[in-house]
DNA sequence: CTCTATGCAAAAACTTTGCAGGGAT
DNA sequence: ATCCCTGCAAAGTTTTTGCATAGAG
């Protein structure tokens, strides 16, 4: 299974917390904060913490400071930029891959921040 | 004088403190938090944070959240994007405009995220 | 058995709020 | 004179760290 073989590579162990919280970033199409991976299960914020950043020092799970003061984390997968709305504070992901460049500087990310389609009605 | 102008238009009393503060604002070329502020003229972290929220509701600021955990404000010019280092955190104003659209979003900023030039090197 | 991970509690960092006194109009 | 603003102190939020115990390999 894939959590098993990405916990291996990565010489870390496999311990029920970390399965837990692989498991809702494996299946959650949103970036996650503590609260609300912390609403799914049941887990402590320092073991939340001590292993969503070891998983970006692995390169596991990237992650973003979203307007709210909240740190959301979501799997390392095709680049891609992310909404945050100013109004409902809702994180989203866009499809649509981003290309842009500019001389000297890497962008590994692009964060759009506005209203978003619901709170735009 | 504009500072005079701008506080009268938006019916605010104009103290010291405030006007230190645009001055600063309209002398700097980058966003600026607390601590950026705070170096530069002796103030209150609670004047600081109620005049900056007061000017954002009066769109005399705009403010985005950084990498670092702090907020970053900035007068209200032309929009344009700002990229975050993850680096070395600096914030920079990106003078290219942009020109982004999504189905149903309003677009209000734009937040790149990577290592800038300085860091790349 | 050894070494890393967990949970609790306390601390840290940034921002907000309460309150009494001061200043602008 | 009135009403808004300021500074200090205390509280609120999110994230980090210390430490003893538990669990994976």
């Amino acid at each position: 299974m894939k959590i098993e073989k990405l916990i291996e590579e990565k010489n870390l162990k496999l311990t029920s917390a970390r399965r837990e919280l692989l498991e809702i970033f494996f299946h959650s199409a949103k970036p996650l904060s503590f609260e609300d991976v912390r609403s799914r299960i049941k887990m402590d914020k320092a073991t939340f913490y001590r292993n969503v950043s070891k998983f970006e020092e692995q390169a596991i799970l990237g992650s973003f400071e979203s307007n709210d003061k909240k740190r959301y984390y979501e799997l390392n997968t095709l680049p891609h930029a992310h909404f945050v709305c100013k109004i409902c504070n809702g994180v989203e992901c866009i499809k649509e891959p981003f290309s842009m460049s500019l001389d000297g500087y890497v962008i590994e990310d692009i964060i759009l921040k506005g209203v978003c389609k619901q709170c735009n009605k």
